[in-house]
DNA sequence: ACAGCCGATACCCCTTATTG
DNA sequence: CAATAAGGGGTATCGGCTGT
């Protein structure tokens, strides 16, 4: 703030901010230096220290001001190109015929960054913007589906079902209900008028005869509505062939709606049919015992009552909506036969039950299970710890800003501390699952770790359900099978690893051999792992020395595995280097399973492997033989086919030699 | 190497609408 | 009506960049 009059330099310098400020350039400093003018350095210069800033006073400018009027014209600028940018995004989207409704883009990812965008540009954010977009192309934001919140007055209501009604919608109770386009009218009608066929009717509807003109005008092609007469003459030509008379059978469809319209009122109409036709065609039916008799009716007060004691005991809910939602035959049986005694009331009363009671205590066990797990922070700690292993990085507050656990995070006092939280929760977990956790977020060692620590658990289900695979194969698709299991495990749902990987890995050896598993499934890997590996390494290397096209005799070699990337996740599974029975003596202890099969994981001493094995050999050399041979303690491992054939035997007699032998060797080391 | 700037993003909190 | 999800506003922090 130089209070003393300026050289002639200092006055070029201020006499140039003032020109550029004239003609509309930036004078702050951003703008000066992208312009490339050396006004800068001049000012510097000339003015020492504070440089620029002096200058900006001297010419009468605050520096603060001016910094903030050039970053608000840059912004502008910016809000401006995103302006355009959203709204071809905007048209973009409309053209591809998504959807366009605030809770459809902010569900996440792209379109998510679009409607941030957009608040921050519109003043009245995302409604806005879409409104903006789509006048360009002659529409409006209704035509989108893009509506604001509605305050459902009984007016709006009606207006809304006459447009609906004008539109020739079906209005019944059934058709609203199934369609999620009406379901905001359709549950306001029913809140503000008690039911949907009050709302209909204060519009000036007649529900009954909307629904019955409904039914008619949209009958099936050729399908005419009966007469009264022709009604009543399919009724007596049944009766006299002695077809069936009762309404559930199939062809009596039409007669049935039929007979709701001519004999009214609805409920039994069916029977009243059946009864005017008797009387008036002489035909003498007993609706009771010709027709009733014929349908399978379970229900009786009895039965009624005994399933509500059965449902009671095991600890069902019993209050009405629970009921109507789950046993809906029980509901409309005990509504029937206790039409007069309190519908479904009197029926749990008949039971011996206080249904005031039950009922309370079904609203408060169903609110009980309605409640999020996520009341619990601990429970949401383990939800945060799937999401971090799904997203592979550290868990950042854009990761779950979704609103569901956004707002449970929050109310456990936010990410930081949902984080150290994890982190007890993650120290807490089995070493199973703390590698499957890393394995998710795509650590390969931890994969690698995974499939050595239960090497013994593999074995056993392969020794329980590879029984008509080879055993090699069996070996490759229950690790396989465990692989799989990973990306899909979640730790919220409290399982162990072992157990939710487990029907994995049975599932993946119960596929039929050979069958067409392509794809991202499982691949079935017919041969022993080595040899594939460098029959598929060959095949690449052909492959690449004829610039990427596989000769014929290569992909032979790999025309098992059907694709491409079937063959590169071979490799993936390959390099992973399962633990194919090995060569070191040592770890032949590992494959020793426990006869309970509880303890799988336990691991015995070399030396006693061997005393056992010694022991085993004295008893019955053959079975030691086959061990030996089939883990490769002697020598390189060999598979079942290849110790049948010099032995002289079946592959599955050899294989279950094998098993026994393994058995009897468990017992020994027990 | 360090400080300051700036835009973007991370984080947080309170209000309001929707849902069951 | 209670519980939950969405809406919307604010401050703090990050990270790239520049000038000293």
């Amino acid at each position: 703030m130089s209070e003393k009059p300026l050289n002639k330099y200092q006055q070029k310098v201020v006499d140039r901010i003032l020109e550029r400020r004239k003609q509309g350039l930036g004078i702050d400093f951003r703008s000066i230096q992208q312009d490339k003018d050396n006004l800068i350095s001049q000012a510097k210069h000339h003015f020492g220290h504070g440089g620029y800033k002096e200058a900006l006073a001297a010419a009468g400018f605050d520096w603060q001001e001016i910094r903030k009027e050039a970053s608000d014209v840059r912004k502008r600028q910016r809000h401006e190109k995103w302006r355009t940018e959203i709204i071809q995004e905007i048209q973009a989207m409309h053209a591809r015929g998504e959807p366009l409704r605030s809770t459809d883009v902010r569900k996440g990812g792209e379109t998510l960054r679009l409607y941030k965008r957009a608040q921050t540009v519109f003043e009245q954010g995302w409604k806005e913007a879409v409104g903006a977009a789509l006048a360009e192309v002659g529409k409006k934001g209704e035509d989108a589906g893009v509506r604001g919140r509605i305050n459902w007055t009984p007016e709006k209501i009606s207006i809304e079902i006459n447009k609906l009604d004008a539109q020739g919608t079906n209005l019944s109770y059934g058709n609203m209900l199934a369609d999620p386009e009406r379901r905001k009218l359709f549950k306001a009608g029913i809140n503000l008028h008690g039911s949907w066929n009050e709302a209909v009717k204060a519009t000036g509807i007649d529900y009954d005869e909307h629904v019955r003109k409904w039914m008619a005008s949209h009958r099936r092609g050729g399908e005419q509505e009966l007469t009264r007469e022709a009604l009543l003459d399919l009724i007596e030509e049944r009766w006299r062939s002695g077809a069936p008379l009762n309404p559930s059978h199939k062809a009596l469809s039409s007669a049935l709606s039929a007979s709701t319209r001519l004999f009214p009122p609805r409920a039994g109409t069916w029977k009243r049919a059946v009864e005017i036709a008797s009387a008036e065609r002489n035909l003498g039916i007993d609706y009771q015992t010709h027709v009733l008799k014929n349908i399978p009716n379970k229900w009786n007060k009895e039965s009624i009552v005994a399933e509500i004691l059965r449902l009671h005991e095991t600890k069902k809910p019993l209050h009405q909506n629970a009921v109507f939602k789950n046993y809906s035959k029980l509901w409309s049986a005990a509504n029937y036969y206790y039409r007069n005694e309190g519908g479904w009331a009197g029926a749990v009363n008949d039971a011996g039950l206080d249904y005031e009671q039950l009922a309370e205590l079904g609203r408060n066990q169903v609110a009980e299970q309605r409640k999020s797990p996520f009341n619990d922070p601990r429970k949401l700690a383990l939800a945060l710890l799937d999401k971090e292993a799904e997203v592979g990085s550290r868990l950042r507050y854009s990761h779950i800003a979704g609103k569901g656990l956004e707002n449970w995070v929050m109310k456990h006092g936010g990410i930081k501390k949902m984080r150290d939280l994890m982190e007890q929760e993650r120290n807490a977990l089995g070493e199973n699952e703390r590698l499957a956790l890393a394995a998710r977020a795509g650590d390969k060692r931890a994969a690698e770790q995974l499939l050595n620590a239960n090497k013994p658990f593999i074995l056993l289900i392969v020794n329980q359900h590879g029984k008509r695979l080879h055993y090699d194969d069996a070996l490759q698709l229950a690790s396989l099978g465990l692989l799989q299991a990973i990306p899909r495990f979640r730790i919220l749902k409290g399982n162990k690893f072992i157990s939710y990987a487990g029907s994995y890995m049975r599932n993946a050896m119960q596929r039929e051999p050979g069958g067409t598993y392509s794809g991202s499934d499982t691949i079935r890997i017919p041969v022993y792992a080595g040899v594939k590996e460098s029959q598929v390494g060959q095949a690449e290397a052909k492959a690449a020395k004829r610039g990427g096209q596989l000769s014929r005799e290569a992909a032979e070699q790999i025309s098992r595995f059907e694709t491409v990337e079937n063959v590169r996740k071979v490799r993936r599974v390959m390099s992973l280097d399962f633990p194919i029975p090995g060569r070191e003596k040592s770890t032949f202890a590992d494959f020793i399973k426990g006869t309970d099969g509880t303890e799988p994981e336990k691991t015995v001493d070399a030396k006693k492997v061997r005393a056992a094995l010694e022991e085993l050999k004295e008893e019955d050399p053959r079975l030691a033989e086959i061990v030996q041979r089939s883990f490769g303690l002697e020598d390189d491992e060999e598979s079942c086919r290849q110790i049948a054939q010099s032995l002289k035997l079946s592959y599955e007699c050899v294989r279950q030699l094998r098993q026994t032998a393994l058995k009897k060797l468990g017992e020994k080391l027990r």
